[in-house]
DNA sequence: CTGCGGTTCCAACAAAAGTTAAGGACGTTG
DNA sequence: CAACGTCCTTAACTTTTGTTGGAACCGCAG
């Protein structure tokens, strides 16, 4: 199984957020990584449990969400290729949310143990990875302004613009058009609307020529108008490196 | 100017967040603090300014809140003596948020260069602080379902427990009732509603008996009503000593 | 005390989003 | 290829929330 390559998208990401150097980027070659293989709509920890271990993404897509009393459930989060989603687990031992795949997934597994350790031989990786999921929490923020102040089109415009900015760092894009293997159920969990609402949505954004989306996949069609409806500003992704 | 409390409400909160050593409180004893006295709605740190300190809380309210080009506010996040709310921006230079005061308040700026040596001296105190902003996204992620996926009123309770739970750990409440100093201006912007609509919410906790709100004081009237309202589950605040 | 600015409060109306229900498209499986 | 399930799509109707505009209240400065 090539784990060298799940590595490399992890270190591919740090290199542009953090500017890792070659020495610290050897430690992360090192580790150990259990390798498995998830099918789509799979949960991989669960809201409540312990994790013992911190999971890296090396193929397919995931999500995180909460749900409550009465059933409704939020996505807070859609992960790619070369993300630890559950970084926090290190420190935060019971889980406060579900991540789940999104689609079929292949993902890497290291001890929280061995990260610890890590961490106290190498500050340096430890200061990449805590800035990792001060990045996630600036994420966060943003999503809470998206569900919290725009209307239901520009917040379905600004998803899909993050994620298109995303997938860009680790070279998904196909031309105009990328991946995102969400139900039209899911679109309204993440945005906060039901899922009749999306599909009026969505529908809006296909007639007004913005994005066509169709089977997990979305095709820019007048970039200039989605920009400007997904008032979209990438700042909050602090992808230039450190300084 | 006692910048020996305005330590102790941050060790009280460590302490029962993450445990800490006598030994490790004694070198947050030891860090050199500049105090400074802000007036009510004033900046702190703006968004896109690069910060060159982080700022504890020794006494007043602040927010952490994002404004976007339509000049709408989302209010992030509500912060109380004993906190760090801009620890982020050891590792993410550029502030993406604006941070400011609720009330008048006293500041205790510590610079970036202290703390980052600090952490490289001892790793239990990185690993503390780290879990603190690890809780800081955690209480994001839930505000994102708060705003999400709960009605008004829920919404409404939600913030307002939340605040509760946290003014106990530091021995701010009094009897049945807190300080939330909010305009309803200001609490529509931390619920995504307007603030005609935020009246009309408070409004009707106050003829349902549940709360009494008034300039900048919550009076709870019915507990029991108040938590089934709010579909409070306070784990996301990890509040019990790490494991 | 008087007037001023910022809140709070409210009503009437408009727009956005939720609910319910049902038909159609599509892929999978027996 | 028939049958099933999942997802998408739409319509009609209800509820929630936003908008506009204005009155009452309150603390404070002159």
């Amino acid at each position: 199984m090539a784990t060298d390559a799940i590595r490399a998208a992890l270190i591919k990401r740090l290199r542009t957020s953090s500017g890792i150097s070659d020495e610290d980027a050897g430690e992360i070659e090192a580790l150990p990584i259990a390798v498995r293989h998830f099918p789509a709509e799979k949960p991989v920890v669960r809201d409540g449990e312990r994790a013992t271990d911190c999971c890296l993404i090396a193929e397919g897509f995931c999500a995180r969400s909460k749900t409550i009393p009465n059933g409704k459930r939020q996505i807070l989060s859609i992960h790619i290729p070369g993300e630890i989603p559950d970084l926090m687990s290190l420190f935060l031992h019971v889980m406060d949310h579900d991540l789940s795949t999104l689609t079929p997934a292949t993902l890497g597994f290291i001890s929280h143990d061995t990260l610890r350790s890590l961490h106290r031989r190498n500050p340096n990786v430890a200061e990449m990875f805590w800035r990792d999921t001060l990045v996630d929490a600036a994420m966060f923020r943003e999503w809470i302004v998206n569900v919290g102040q725009r209307p239901a089109p520009a917040r379905l415009a600004h998803v899909m613009v993050e994620l298109r900015e995303r997938l860009k760092l680790i070279g998904q894009i196909d031309g105009t058009s990328f991946d995102m293997p969400l139900t039209q159920e899911q679109i309204g969990e993440a945005l906060g609307i039901t899922a009749v609402h999306a599909n009026r949505v969505i529908k809006q954004l296909r007639l007004e020529g913005i994005v066509e989306l169709q089977r997990g996949r979305v095709t820019v069609l007048d970039d200039r108008k989605l920009l400007e409806l997904a008032d979209f500003d990438g700042r909050y992704l602090h992808q230039s490196p450190v300084l």
